[in-house]
DNA sequence: ATAGGGTTAG
């Protein structure tokens, strides 16, 4: 599909003349963006980690340098897998080691100790190098160090990694494991890549693993089930969903027999890929004939699927023929239900469906307020909409960033900016963080009205609190620059400064990661 | 315990 995260975009010339610290007219806030993890200088170790250690102390000033244009091979066979593990935001702050790396080891260990008996001594010092090290300089790592991985347990080593909350490095591993199946003795079996699926799959890296399976040929190790599940899952994530069908067949072949799980991920992919009501029936047969029980998932993946199509009167057989049966829908499924006819406009339909709720006790989440707010909103009652956000306080379920950006948008649509601006500032005092959504939502609305300055700031804002642009928020930001009427609002000072934010981030984050 | 569903932005 591609060979790149971004082919739109042109391929950049990474060591161009272009300084990469320009004095910009606004101050990019480094201390936002995500950090890198610091490694101690030395150590008193033997003389492997003494090499290892100099490889992964680089020096700290030009960092957002370094991984730009690696010398390793990783980058020519997985050009955007590493891209997309650098530009991941840590969620876990690497710990500098105070001590002796093997000391500091069996001082974060303590949970896995079973699990490390399995490695070699010389595995928990690969274990620690690889843990403490940047991570575009693990790949140079394992190749230094090929003589130890090659002895080590490796599925005892990504498990530890994984274990240890650095899945990320254990992605590298995994890579740098393929890159050096065909000149080491190494093998990738089974177990590995059930075990990476696993990892990708409990973490949600659904780019991730879609891509690495793209190289893989997965269909040729075996996999259990739940793996297949997972990749098929992964497949329909990121659109590929002929892959995933393709995937399922395979699976059959195989002679595996698909789950409930497999079923529901199958039934999302017809949803998704659309105009297959027939193939949703078809599976729902199948599943019925296997003895399946349909549970929360289906129903609701089938709703939703009605919802796309507008299918209502399906929606409502299904639904019904489900509840004589004796089903029990829960929140999810009625609120999927609640979006087909708030979606189709059928506001009586949609409130009988919020009476059933209250009469059946299933208790209302914020998703079920945000399709309440999402149907005044549709209707054009914008201050209806944000009365929900009383109403839902109220009852005990604080509006999220859905609910905020569906009402910040509405009144931004309604010409009412200051209000959507009050609610913004409202939004982020009452701690609820802002999402892309939220921040392009209002840089949509500020583009409107022609308030570059105020946009500018926002972008910074949406910066300083460690929130990704992606692909919509550029757009809008260069439509702000591109448009001839308004063009007067654009001093040379704010396209100076989006070049260097749009430099700053593909330097840094290799440019948003946007899924889709 | 493991794999899955619903809401927002150009």
């Amino acid at each position: 599909m591609e060979g790149t995260l971004f082919p739109s975009r042109p391929v950049l010339p990474i060591q161009t003349s272009r300084p990469i610290q320009p004095s910009p007219p606004v101050k990019f806030n480094a201390t936002t963006l995500p950090p890198l993890p610091q490694t101690p200088s030395s150590f008193p170790i033997d003389s492997l980690l003494q090499h290892l250690l100099n490889i992964s102390s680089p020096p700290n000033t030009p960092q957002n340098l370094k991984p730009l244009n690696p010398p390793h091979q990783t980058n020519a066979v997985f050009p955007s897998l590493q891209i997309s593990v650098d530009s991941t935001p840590k969620q876990h702050q690497l710990k500098k080691p105070t001590s002796v790396l093997v000391h500091n080891f069996e001082d974060k260990a303590k949970p896995e100790d079973g699990l490390i008996d399995f490695l070699t001594v010389k595995g928990k010092m690969m274990f620690n190098s690889i843990v403490e090290s940047p991570l575009h300089c693990v790949n140079e790592l394992c190749d230094s160090a090929k003589f130890e991985l090659l002895e080590v347990d490796l599925i005892s080593l990504l498990k530890a990694l994984d274990l240890s909350g650095n899945w990320e490095r254990a992605l590298l591993l995994f890579e740098w494991i393929m890159l050096n199946l065909h000149s080491e003795s190494l093998k990738l079996d089974k177990q590995i890549i059930e075990l990476m699926v696993r990892i990708l799959g409990r973490e949600s890296q659904h780019t991730i693993a879609s891509k690495l399976f793209e190289v893989i040929p997965i269909e040729e190790y075996s996999l259990d089930v739940r793996a297949y599940t997972t990749v098929i899952h992964a497949y329909s994530r990121t659109g590929k969903y002929e892959r995933a069908i393709d995937l399922f067949e395979k699976l059959m072949e195989m002679g595996l027999s698909p789950t409930l799980v497999t079923y529901n991920v199958m039934l999302d992919v017809y949803g998704k890929k659309g105009r297959s009501w027939n193939k949703i029936l078809g599976l729902l047969a199948e599943m019925k004939s296997k003895g399946f029980e349909f549970d929360d998932f289906t129903c609701s993946t089938v709703i939703s699927a009605c919802g796309r199509e507008g299918l209502l009167d399906e929606a409502k057989e299904f639904f019904a023929g489900l509840k004589s049966q004796g089903y029990v829908p829960g929140t999810v499924t009625y609120n999927s239900l609640l979006q087909v006819f708030g979606k189709a406009g059928v506001f009586m339909e949609a409130l009988s469906i919020l009476k059933e709720m209250e009469d059946n006790n299933c208790p209302p989440d914020a998703v079920t307020y945000n399709e309440l707010v999402a149907a005044y909103v549709r209707a054009g009652f914008a201050e209806e909409g944000a009365s929900v956000l009383k109403t839902m306080t109220q009852k005990g379920t604080m509006p999220n960033a859905v609910t905020y950006t569906t009402v910040i948008n509405a009144y931004g649509r309604a010409g009412k900016e200051e209000e959507a601006l009050r609610l913004f500032n409202q939004m982020k005092e009452t701690g609820c963080v802002p999402n892309v959504c939220t921040y392009n939502a209002v840089l949509a609305m500020l583009g409107k009205k022609s308030r570059p300055e105020e946009m500018i700031k926002i972008l910074c804002d949406m910066k300083s609190s460690g929130c990704a642009p992606n692909r919509i928020t550029w757009n809008t930001m260069l439509a702000m620059c591109g448009d001839k009427g308004k063009h007067k609002y654009v001093n040379q000072r704010h396209l100076q400064y989006l070049d260097q934010c749009i430099w700053t981030v593909w330097v840094r984050y290799r440019c948003c990661t946007d899924a889709r």
